[in-house]
DNA sequence: AAAGTTGGTATCCATCAGGTACCTGGGTAC
DNA sequence: GTACCCAGGTACCTGATGGATACCAACTTT
């Protein structure tokens, strides 16, 4: 079965092909921690800054601005201000976001058929390298 | 629309939520540099460790070898030594590891159509934020 | 005797994601 | 006056990830 993995040496290594790898980009949108999770938490409709925070109980303020701006920056989420008192900021997927939980969705509907193969797989692993060393008979 | 976004607070938290989470688990298997490289470059068959490491122009020993524990305590990637000299070390995908690349695949296909779009509303929101701030009238 | 092949491991180091803590600044409630 | 709401921003610290380098144990080749 001849898939066509690419020959890295015509991309100047893998370093340099990792960079222009368009599926690359699309893997670390969902890497950083809160992501997955504040998208998640937006699915149900557009949700205010300090409604995030409580939803996603435990995350920092930080963490949450910085993963939103990034969500921001991939064109995922829509950010709205009022300029009301005290201020309101809007979060909201884009269509793009909506479309990018389709991605989640798969990874979710592999998990559930596959995810407690993995963990068991670790386990044994686990428990076969704590085993006492072979006797060099 | 109602989806089930779960509530975090009944399982003590986001920190909490995570550690529990299957689609967590399998999202973290993929989020290693070389994970997804390494998987790709084993779909042809299984392939000996020397063969991978010029497959993957330019990763170090450390990182291929770190890498493919990984993947066989994970039960993705099968390790086979064969005591010939000098020593022959064979990988190759397991059932479960080639059901996995699915969700590769997912991820490639949804970059196909959408990663563009990404990419060009990062670089719009890279040059709002250049630009001189508003003088404020 | 020296050097190469194969598949590693050990050690040190740089980078970075993420967390803690504290700041702003206008407005409201006590 | 004091304290707290909202929506953040910023400085600093730490642990994990990953990279560079050197070393290893066979055995073969030159």
């Amino acid at each position: 079965m001849d898939t066509n993995f690419p020959d890295l040496r015509q991309f100047g290594g893998a370093e340099a092909f990792l960079r222009v790898c368009k599926p690359r980009v699309v893997l670390e949108m969902f890497t950083s921690k809160w992501t997955a999770l504040v998208m998640g938490a937006l699915l149900d409709g557009p949700r205010r800054f300090s409604e995030l925070r409580r939803a996603l109980d435990g995350i920092t303020q930080k963490m949450l601005s910085q993963t939103l701006r990034t969500l921001e920056r991939d064109g995922l989420v829509t950010r709205t201000v009022f300029p009301t008192v005290p201020p309101r900021v809007d979060y909201e997927l884009t269509a793009l976001g909506r479309s990018a939980t389709g991605i989640l969705e798969a990874i979710g509907a592999w998990a559930g058929e596959h995810a407690d193969a993995v963990i068991a797989a670790r386990t044994t692993y686990d428990a076969r390298a704590a085993e006492p060393p072979r006797p060099v008979t």
